[in-house]
DNA sequence: GATGAATGAGCCTTCATTCAT
DNA sequence: CATGAATGAAGGCTCATTCAT
């Protein structure tokens, strides 16, 4: 009645996570399906029991790999108050995605976004789920802006142009992000991050009213760079 | 130097052209050879005469290509004076790749990435040739930033901070541009860096004109933080 | 003998009349045995319980096909007594297996024709089992020729030539069927084949004694249109 | 200018007639690719620079098996002028394709009609084409038919039945000719298919000449069996 | 006994590259 | 020089068969 019981989820989540170490490699036109398989320790054919062609696996592949993105984000966030801290939590979630030990995320991403972005890939017909996970992260930095707003930490005159900042970090960082992984550590991703942080959080923030204004202003600056 | 020599440089510089807006549309690996000759309006077997492989002719399209856009950047900066009109002329350009009735450059800027990201890319070995130009690009906006500085319009203290900013700027840059063309321009591009660039000025601005340079420049600081 | 191999035989038979329809539908090669399996609701592996190649399965979808044409001959046959109404009857038999609206019949007789013909087809090593089925319908159709001359209505010059005779009329009433298949019904079979038995019957009818030779002839035309 | 001039349509051709080899031994779907460019001589690429697919080398082997097969008839036909002669000619050409030495065209026919039957056969979207090539054997022989009517030696009254004659005359070959390559040569073919004719002659004839009917139609009759 | 998950041989097809002309 | 005919390695995918459950 019931030879296996083999958990079909669990199978195709482990082919999809021995893809994403594959792909994330070789990009996707240059591994094979017999490569595929051998990392995941199973057959050629055995994969087509569970994907229709290679385009599904790699399908399958990018959303476990920005799920897995999705999931850091939150770790990171999780238990800050301070929407600055909040805002520089997510930008340093994307600066490790950049491990130099193992730089899959990294180039992952742009394999994703090349399939996602050129007519013949594999992607491309379904670029809009990708937007919408991006959109996803956009909203979570736009909350942060708001919050900030509604803290009165951040100025309120940039309430009608959340949308748009939120847009730009998010992008800022997907391309600093590449850069330095083109430049395979030559780039001090983090500190430029940092930087960068300091000029988005110079330009939101209120003057911060007070007596002093120099000793709270070092400590933020030390904290941000 | 020879007329042969000319001429020969003449052909390959038309190989790439045409190998360009295939490559463009279609990527590396699923732009063929015979696409490239039959775009160059020559056979097959010629390609060979001036190119090794299929990997040069990429590297030749790559080459012009970054050559166009660099002296897409002069044009757009020539003649302007004032450094934070510089600075936007030189967004602008960046703008401007993203044409929505020509997204080439703009898919053209991914696949280079890609190929210089990945392992079995064709620009992997060669990634340091590609980080050369995109130092140029930076070094530009680097002598703005400087200019800018010394004409007093922007902030002293950043001046040890110009690689920083001038690498975040670019960065940005590629970053949205990924972004515009992957929503294929549901995004408003222009708007986006506009609005950036209103940032990342407001950072390096002094406050224009004023009694006092202290005071400002005070307030500045604490907007910072 | 025993319960459980009468359940095997009723399996078998179960999967050959599933297998039936399937190959009839497709062809041998281009039938799946997941496809038989489906069609004869069962599983894969539980085909392989019964049968050990997809070959074997054929040969007994084959040997199913062909009782079933025998017993319908026999239906066909059955309560007839003039030897010139069984031939009709027999060939009227041929005719119904290309219902327009089932074609099943018609297509497995080529696919089972091929197997046999082509060196590399399952049945060509079996070849000789399909001649003992054909055989069998020429004997039956030798022994209505023989039946009729004993009774004196076919000329009894040609009793020696009963053999050749009944190898033609099958040979002729499958080559007929084939043509009638390929072209859908456009040819019009039945109008055709009662043509033919006007023409055998011609040849095979004694001029039936009597004063006159026009009048029994044209009976005996007339039965046979 | 011209590196190498390659008649395409004899390559073509070349292929083909190796194809027809291979196809006809091993029918479509057993036989390889791989086996046809051996069996031609060339790579396997190379099949691939003169057809799109397999399919196509099949479809290409058929019309070159077929127009054989006319230019055959014709020869076997030329020069005769009596219309039985023509027709038994004609017959003959037919048992010739049963070379026991060469089973090649006996097979071919079986495999073409298959594909031609089944749905899912290479050839069953393009059967009109095969429909054309068998209707054009047809008109030869309904045109010798009418010739021996008018020339007074065939009964004016079949003048209406000529296509249906024709019709069953060339099924009637098929057919048997399908049976004699089944059984391998166990059918004594040529005298089947004389003793049809005769059949088929004695139909067909008029009285030859002369004081008494009955004389002359046993003579005949004596003469053909 | 019944099942379907697993497998890998082998299929058709593409394409970068070579080379005779 | 210019060409495109020729090639075979390699790719994605199918499927008959096995076997653990």
């Amino acid at each position: 009645m019931c030879p296996q019981a083999v958990n079909r989820q669990a199978r195709q989540e482990k082919i999809a996570r021995a893809a994403l170490t594959v792909f994330s490699k070789k990009g996707y036109a240059a591994t094979s399906v017999r490569e595929i398989a051998k990392a995941a320790g199973m057959g050629k054919g055995t994969l087509y029991e569970y994907f229709q062609t290679k385009a599904d696996i790699f399908v399958a592949a990018t959303k476990q790999w920005l799920n897995a993105l999705e999931s850091r984000f939150s770790i990171h966030v999780a238990g800050l108050e301070d929407p600055a801290e909040r805002l520089t939590a997510l930008a340093h979630a994307f600066v490790e995605l950049v491990d130099p030990l193992d730089p899959m995320t990294a180039r992952m991403s742009v394999e994703i976004i090349r399939q996602g972005v050129l007519q013949e890939g594999v992607l491309y017909d379904r670029r809009h789920e990708l937007r919408e996970v991006m959109l996803g992260t956009q909203k979570r930095v736009e909350q942060v802006l708001l919050e900030g707003i509604s803290q009165g930490i951040f100025k309120a005159a940039h309430a009608k142009d959340v949308g748009k900042m939120a847009a730009n970090f998010i992008g800022y960082l997907d391309g600093i992000l590449l850069h330095s992984v083109m430049t395979k550590g030559e780039l001090e991703l983090k500190e430029h991050v940092d930087f960068f942080i300091t000029t988005v959080l110079h330009f939101l923030s209120k003057p911060s009213g007070g007596p002093s204004r120099r000793g709270p202003q070092n400590a933020d600056l030390k904290g941000a760079s």
